[in-house]
DNA sequence: CCGCATGGTTACAACGTTGTACAGTGTGAG
DNA sequence: CTCACACTGTACAACGTTGTAACCATGCGG
């Protein structure tokens, strides 16, 4: 496998420039020359060596993605979408899992394991406000799905508080008025969850509904089980309520789990709405109506915005802010108003 | 972001091969020495370029890690794993999809994209023993999970045949008689759904039972939509059956949805078992029995083969073949015989 | 027939790092 | 007092590639 430069020159007879040459499509070379060296490519079945390229060029044709957690659907989906699109691209994506915990993802930024990669994409869950200096890192980033800053950084960002609260008034339209909502994180204001939690507020005051702590379910997990523990609870304290916003599906799903197992019927009885459009959603039983935010295009546009700012190196520019649409995806879980179905929203 | 060991090495006021020196633990460096450069790497900011250092040493402490689709609930998980492994040996993880396309895979093999990468985790769908030579590739590679050649490589895999014989005679001892299966690939052999329908004739076989071809449902594709197609399909040639053995978790999914649809009970009227241990599959209404086939064992212990392969470069060694241990997960889907629920099998 | 542009190729340096060989400086033993 | 040797540090080359500058033909206009 050590096949360099050096061999196919020797064996063509020509320079290893030249042979350089030949392979970056440099325009002046003689027919002749060219065949001989390809001939010699072909026969010793040369590969250019990435790792001194990259070191040469600066450019390693790689990029990285941190995400929470691979086991998390929505972010597996999420990163297969950005592999798909970075390879559309020419890139070569290195996947990093955070856990969601603040201080990984603030060493991640600082981390000499991405020296290798010529950018990153980073959906962070854990960093706040505070660490916006933490974000003015020497290297092109561009943010990714869940958190609004105002740092010097790109977004790629889903709308949060329009899409939720959508969600929301799709189950007051289909006539709910106690709405109960899980998933919340106390006191947060610019993660998704206080994001998302706004546009629910938003919902009700519109609708002139009142927004009853009674009904709000904290959890800062957001898998099946705290779902499932999350709605448990609120069962357990006696709340009453003929509709769930999960805000996501993986909670929905859990919180689904635990209303049938507590006799009640959904949608009859409860009607639930998730957040992500994850696949599984429509698959459930139930099938879980949902918030799509958009991850194909986000998946797209950011890995283009990264390739961007790579590509015109430090030469800066203005941080960009880029919204995803979102649709409402009506299914089975919570049907339209009058037994109608609803394509988008 | 320019901050070389030159750099540092000016400001010391010492030789750039000191400060490497330093970096490096290498031992004879006087303590003030060692304390000036240090200074000086914290005072620049300097961490080592990647990239070079893995042109000089051959080494860059990254892995490739071949699947098919992260969308695939089975695959995510297993990259979640996997990183999560590689990342405790202080790897780092390039992910690629193959979908699944045979083609694909063995330009994937030959790729240069991989070139940057000391080795490849590879969990092939479509490859097939012809392709055997494809595997003589010049770097360290492990396959992963689904599939035995007979080829040069080391393999990490699981018990197909036993876990799919153990997961139909599961529904065997609890007294079903009429075993469907679905996801079979016809004619196939060597490939996962090849072994886990050996599994299901050992099985059937060994309890007397008939292979009948009327609850055979073929699959290319092992999604919900695949699963839930192949059941309908079944319904409506009508097939009776009272089990089902789903060759993977989300197909079983897929179905269970299909027999809901069809008014089918699960399990009262049919029994559903599936195969692969998604997360998911604790929280489906009814819960999912399935097999758990040792996913964390197999990416920790890939991760390690490769790394151990990486290790002693080329210096061969017998390939091995290390089987995972698996696991009989019995929930409400397919409960065991006479009510009593079972742990391990 | 000279000078000059252009085509085709080459030598050299450089990207940032580390291995090898070597050069000082002490220190302790003979 | 000298020699061996360990300690500390340096210069140089090399990993495989590509940009830069220069070289040698050739052909053409003057």
């Amino acid at each position: 496998m050590a096949v360099t430069l050096h061999d196919v020159a020797a064996l063509a007879g020509v320079s290893i420039k030249t042979v350089s040459n030949v392979i970056n499509d440099y325009p002046h070379i003689r027919p002749a020359t060219r065949v001989k060296v390809e001939q010699a490519i072909a026969e010793l079945g040369y590969t250019p060596n990435l790792t001194a390229r990259s070191l040469r060029s600066g450019r390693s044709g790689a990029i990285a993605l941190a995400v929470p957690d691979l086991g998390l659907a929505y972010f597996a989906e999420l990163a297969a979408s950005v592999i798909a699109a970075a390879e559309a691209s020419g890139l070569v994506v290195l996947v990093e899992q955070t856990g969601a915990d603040p201080a990984r993802e603030r060493e991640l930024l600082r981390s000499p394991r991405l020296k290798m990669t010529d950018g990153l994409l980073f959906s962070p869950l854990g960093l706040g406000q505070d660490d916006v200096d933490a974000l003015d890192v020497g290297y092109p980033l561009v943010l990714l799905g869940e958190r609004i800053f105002d740092g010097p950084v790109d977004h790629v960002t889903m709308q949060n508080v329009a899409a939720a609260r959508a969600a929301t008034e799709h189950l007051i339209a289909s006539g709910r008025r106690r709405i109960a909502v899980i998933g919340v994180h106390e006191g947060e204001v610019i993660g998704s969850a206080g994001l998302r939690l706004r546009g629910y507020r938003e919902a009700l005051e519109a609708h002139g509904l009142a927004y009853d702590e009674a009904l709000v379910g904290p959890s800062i997990a957001w898998h099946r089980e705290s779902g499932a523990r999350s709605m448990r609870e609120l069962l357990a304290r006696g709340a009453e309520f003929d509709a769930v916003f999960a805000m996501n599906d993986t909670l929905a799903l859990g919180a689904m789990r635990a209303l049938l197992e507590a006799g009640r019927r959904v949608p009859d009885d409860v009607a639930v709405i998730g957040f992500d459009n994850i696949d599984e959603a429509q698959y459930t039983v139930p099938s879980l109506s949902t918030i799509d935010p958009g991850r194909e295009w986000i998946a797209r546009t950011a890995v283009a915005t990264l390739a961007e700012r790579i590509e015109r190196d430090g030469d800066a520019g203005q941080p960009r802010t880029l919204l995803a649409d979102f649709e409402v995806v009506v299914r089975e879980s919570a049907p339209a108003g009058g037994g109608v179905r609803a394509g988008r929203a």
